[in-house]
DNA sequence: CGCCTACTTGAGTCGAGTCAAGAACCGTGG
DNA sequence: CCACGGTTCTTGACTCGACTCAAGTAGGCG
């Protein structure tokens, strides 16, 4: 097993998980490590297809621009998450970077060879599509049907168990998004996200150590509010 | 070649278009064609996914209710159109059937056979969950970012072209559901979309020479108001 | 013709956006 | 170490778009 895969963050996401130690070789072997630094770009959504990328490190959001500067983010993107589930000639989404970030980059020519060494890696790549639209319509649904104090408190509980999975649970986690990305994310603007936080800092729901870190102070009266539906439940799909 | 399959309205859908017409008599005998009026269920969010179906005539939605009655339609789902793409172990959307509906039904089991015989339906399955990512995307920024006039709009275009791949362009199209769905799909009410209705017909961009069916009288200016936002709605108002 | 449902319209309210200012934080350089 | 400038976050006052509540109208069907 290679040594950069054996200490990667990402050696359990869906995509990797699916080599044992002897496969992933072959296919580390075949793609290439990038870095990012914080701010810069992974993909633009004007690009033409030509790779997917497996998060080794950071946070990425992956968002659209409109010709006037509104701004939708799509998704927030962690160690061990795909990105590359695309249809037609580009991305329709830019992949910048919040954090410095590194990430593994396969040609898509490669990645059909591999196909056929490894049939298994198609059937999970399909896997990592459906999860992603399970969790598109989760957004959906919040967005659609969801007040700004309901909106906030479930990305709360849902960003905090994506960076727990990163970082660890230690009572308390960072948000590695602006409250300006968290507004593009929930459909929203800095101000009511900003009122939100303060009103549950208030309500003594959350803390807030610093503007970037959160202390989840009452996690059923929180869940209460956003109607949230736990993400490991398998309830998504 | 099957009767069934030389006439439907699927025959080129993504789907049944991946085989040839010696082929399709294999898939197509290994599906159940299924009848449903109008106001019934393909299926239900809570049922165990055991089922993928592709839709041969009629319209369907597909959505998801809150505890409190709240509902959040994800897609209109027309002929030729797949439903199944799903991660965990059941749909997390219900399908209701706005018109009467037919469809063809496979089994996961005998999916997966069909994928031996034909790799390239694999692949295309992939494609098509591709696809929905990509118009889950689109309706994630028409509600995060668009003001009711603008949902409606983008709305109008969007079916337009959907119902006139069914019935052919004859100048105007059916609206197959009520003002409460559209609503529901949009993140409004259905007060908010009867007055966008009433505010359109009043600046003569769109005729309604019944409620349930549009004529496009200005598509230039009907293409403004949803892409654009200019004079009369900035970036947030 | 009358019932039921869907759609429309009006009046009033409220949540979230806009505009504007100030505070906290960060990195940089003297 | 602190001063400075830029960025991000917070807060306040006000506005407005969409929601709520409440009638009333139009279609479809028995």
């Amino acid at each position: 097993m290679s040594i950069a895969c054996s200490t990667c963050a990402a050696r359990n996401s869906p995509l990797c998980s699916v080599f044992d130690d002897e496969e992933i070789k072959v296919f580390y072997d075949s793609a290439l490590t990038l870095s990012i630094p914080a701010g810069g770009y992974l993909l633009h959504e004007e690009d033409k297809v030509k790779h997917v990328y497996n998060v080794s490190s950071g946070t990425l959001s992956l968002e659209r621009l409109t010709s006037d500067g509104a701004r939708q983010i799509m998704a927030f993107v962690y160690a061990g998450d795909f990105v590359g589930i695309t249809s037609g000639i580009s991305y329709s989404v830019s992949g910048r970077a919040l954090t410095s970030v590194s990430a593994c980059q396969w040609h898509l020519k490669d990645l059909e060879c591999l196909y056929v060494q490894f049939p298994k890696l198609e059937e999970r790549i399909y896997e990592i599509a459906s999860r992603v639209v399970a969790a598109m319509m989760d957004q959906l649904f919040v967005l659609g049907r969801k007040k700004a104090i309901e909106k906030i408190t479930w990305f709360l509980l849902f960003i905090e168990t994506k960076q727990n999975r990163v970082d660890g649970n230690n009572g308390a986690f960072k948000l590695p998004m602006t409250r300006v990305d968290i507004a593009d994310y929930l459909g929203l603007t800095v101000e009511t996200v900003s009122r939100v936080f303060t009103k549950l800092r208030e309500a003594e729901l959350i803390a807030l150590p610093q503007a970037w870190t959160v202390r989840i102070l009452d996690r059923e009266r929180l869940r209460s509010v956003g109607g949230y539906r736990g993400a490991s439940s398998g309830r998504k799909g």
